[in-house]
RNA sequence: GGCUCCGUAGCUCAACUGGAUAGAGCACCUGCCUUCUAAGCAGGCGGUUGCAGGUUCGACUCCUGCCGGAGUCGCCA
């Protein structure tokens, strides 16, 4: 249930019977939205001055001739025209209140569904870390927004495949079994001195020896077989990570069978036959020219025809195929199983890699797919605010593991989604611990906390309340100013999942539940102030009831969000009790 | 030098893909616990949205040019 969305649809059908000859174009760019300052009214619309230019009319003369349409609406109690040409609209509080049961009914899980993604296919790929060393907690973040942003656009009714693209292949590979081998040699009591150069030298790598010299002995001949178990080793120790974070795949794709399976070539050969593949040579590169530049006659794409800037290498001068050319395939494979909305979360470092995706995925399905990638900034891990020391067993980073020992799952979780992805992050082991409300997850678990606490009471004086009851319960005695800001607020959830969702961007919802959390602490101590505000109030029952029932769906709107999140909403935060699903 | 991301209150960040008077938290002041968790709440202070133009009813948002930061730049992935 979103009564945005009703009342635009019943805003449309107003525009479509004023204006019979409006363009589907305009009608579009008509919004309906809560405005930000409440004595504006209910909701605001922009139909007006969207409309004025076809109507040939100001804005203002066009709200005139939609005004009366639209107190006809029902549960519309006033419409005003404001500002440039703003409606106004005010809403009987019933109409909102509609809301509560409506929560009620649907639960946690489904409350904010919307069928927006109509059931449209979308792979979204996250993670992907090479399998070459523990995860650090940069992987942590791409892994944490990749995954609540699956969860999103499932929520708003896509198909969602969520995939782990394994790079089994290439260089890194071969230094990962030669760092394997020497740390065999290590384990077998020779004396391996200084890790050189070209090797990686955490010592994470000294299990992987160990475990291998355990299962196949101290043969080292077999290249082949220390490479396998050295990426099987790791990809288990990954998977260990992200299953202990709650971050789930659906498929894990190896770049490897990819290969080995030839999508390369057909990958190649769907660009060839548009002419898109030639052999050239390319300009070095502008201002900074190498001192080793040398012109050289390769096999490129047309990505310039895609917007890119300059067309790309696809093999390397011994005739393999280059990390771009393997990257097509994947996506090549992606869009022939059906995928034609592509998702790849990936890091900052990215960044120049994107235009020429986005061409290679737009050039191979013939402009039918589309890619999204968005740029995962870095984390600074500091506590107190100074930089925390890098791990040396890792080589150099702060791994994932080290970060979930110490905080835990839900504070990663819900931190590393307080920010806009692509906005450096700061995270400070000190902050994201304390219990106050400096403390995000922490504010918005103490929200869910108190809401439990009071149904606790509640269960005291009425009995059993369990919420398909709660439901039926009459909400009328509801009047007061901040229990029609929290219901108002409530309402606004369906709408912010699909915007969160048509903008893949999950820090909305974490953003919505820290202020679903603030609107009920406020709407707490007021009772402090004013007895007359208690939730439980001695000898009112229907009141006490109607109460209850928005505590209620304050908690579920709350477990709701932290749904998306992927954090489990805790019932108290002294013995962290999880709510039983 | 090219490209990408970023620049918003003293600090950390939002702003519903172009909407109305740019909002929160921290910090700094002032209040609120015999009452369901004060681990909280209410109020005050604080802004030329890096700079300069442009587009239009309307710009933090889009375009152009500068300034500053990060990342990246043909056989690494």
């Amino acid at each position: 249930m979103n009564i945005f969305k009703m009342i635009h649809q019943d805003i449309h059908k107003l525009v479509h019977r004023v204006f019979p000859s409006v363009t589907e174009a305009t009608l579009a760019r008509i919004s309906v939205e809560p405005p930000r300052d409440a004595s504006h009214g209910d909701m605001a619309t922009n139909a007006a001055m969207i409309l004025s230019k076809e109507a040939g009319k100001p804005p203002r003369a066009v709200a005139e001739m939609l005004i009366e349409g639209l107190k006809d609406i029902p549960g519309v109690t006033g419409a005003e025209i404001a500002g440039p040409g703003f409606i106004n609209i005010s809403l009987k509080p019933e109409a909102f209140k509609l809301i509560v049961p409506h929560v009620l009914e649907t639960g946690a899980r489904h409350f904010g569904d919307s069928d927006l993604g109509q059931k449209v296919p979308v792979n979204i790929e996250y993670v992907s870390a090479n399998p070459t060393g523990p995860l650090t907690v940069g992987h942590a973040r791409g892994a944490i927004v990749g995954d609540a942003t699956a969860n999103l656009l499932a929520k708003a009714g896509f198909a969602v495949n969520r995939e782990y693209y394994i790079n089994d292949s290439g260089k890194q590979v071969e230094v990962l079994t030669d760092s394997v081998t020497l740390r065999i040699r290590e384990v077998q009591g020779e004396n391996i001195g200084e890790i050189p150069a070209g090797f990686y030298p955490g010592e994470y790598l000294k299990d992987v020896a160990k475990a291998y010299v355990e299962k196949n002995g101290n043969d080292i001949s077999d290249r082949q077989k220390i490479r396998a178990f050295a990426i099987e080793y790791l990809i288990n120790e990954i998977k260990i990570d992200l299953a202990e974070m709650g971050v789930k795949h659906d498929m894990f794709v190896s770049e490897a069978k990819i290969l080995g399976d030839g999508e390369v070539e057909s990958a190649l050969q769907a660009l060839t036959e548009q002419g898109l593949i030639y052999q050239g040579v390319l300009e070095p590169p502008k201002g900074k020219a190498p001192e080793d530049w040398e012109p050289r006659e390769q096999t490129l794409f047309r990505s310039t025809q895609f917007g890119d800037d300059v067309d790309r290498p696809l093999k390397k001068s011994d005739g393999s195929s280059t990390y771009f050319a393997n990257d097509i395939a994947h996506f090549y494979h992606m869009y022939k199983h059906g995928y034609q909305r592509l998702t790849c979360v990936v890091g900052a470092d990215h960044g120049g890699y994107v235009k020429r995706a986005k061409a290679a995925v737009k050039a191979m399905s013939a402009g039918k797919a589309e890619l999204h990638m968005p740029l995962v900034a870095i984390v600074h891990v500091t506590e107190n605010g100074n930089p925390v020391r890098m791990s040396k067993r890792a080589g150099t980073f702060i791994t994932l593991r080290d970060m979930l020992e110490r905080v835990g799952a839900g504070v990663m979780r819900f931190i590393m989604l307080t920010r806009e992805s692509g906005q450096t992050l700061e995270f400070d082991y000190a902050r994201v611990t304390e219990q106050s409300k400096d403390n995000p997850y922490f504010y918005v678990q103490y929200a869910h906390a108190r809401c439990c606490s009071v149904m606790k009471h509640a269960t005291n004086m009425f009995g059993a309340l369990p919420d398909d009851v709660l439901a039926r319960t009459n909400l009328a005695p509801l009047q007061r100013d901040e229990e029609m800001a929290l219901i108002k607020l409530i309402a606004t959830f369906p709408r912010v999942v699909e915007q969160a969702a048509a903008a893949e961007e999950p820090h909305r919802i974490a953003y919505f539940a820290e202020s679903v959390a603030a609107g009920f602490h406020a709407w707490w101590n007021k009772g402090r102030d004013d007895g007359t505000l208690r939730f439980l109030i001695e000898g009112d029952k229907d009141l006490s009831m109607a109460r209850i029932a928005l505590v209620r769906s304050v908690a579920v709107t709350i477990a709701a969000a932290l749904g998306v999140i992927g954090v489990v909403p805790l019932q108290e935060l002294r013995s962290e009790v999880e709510v039983a699903a």
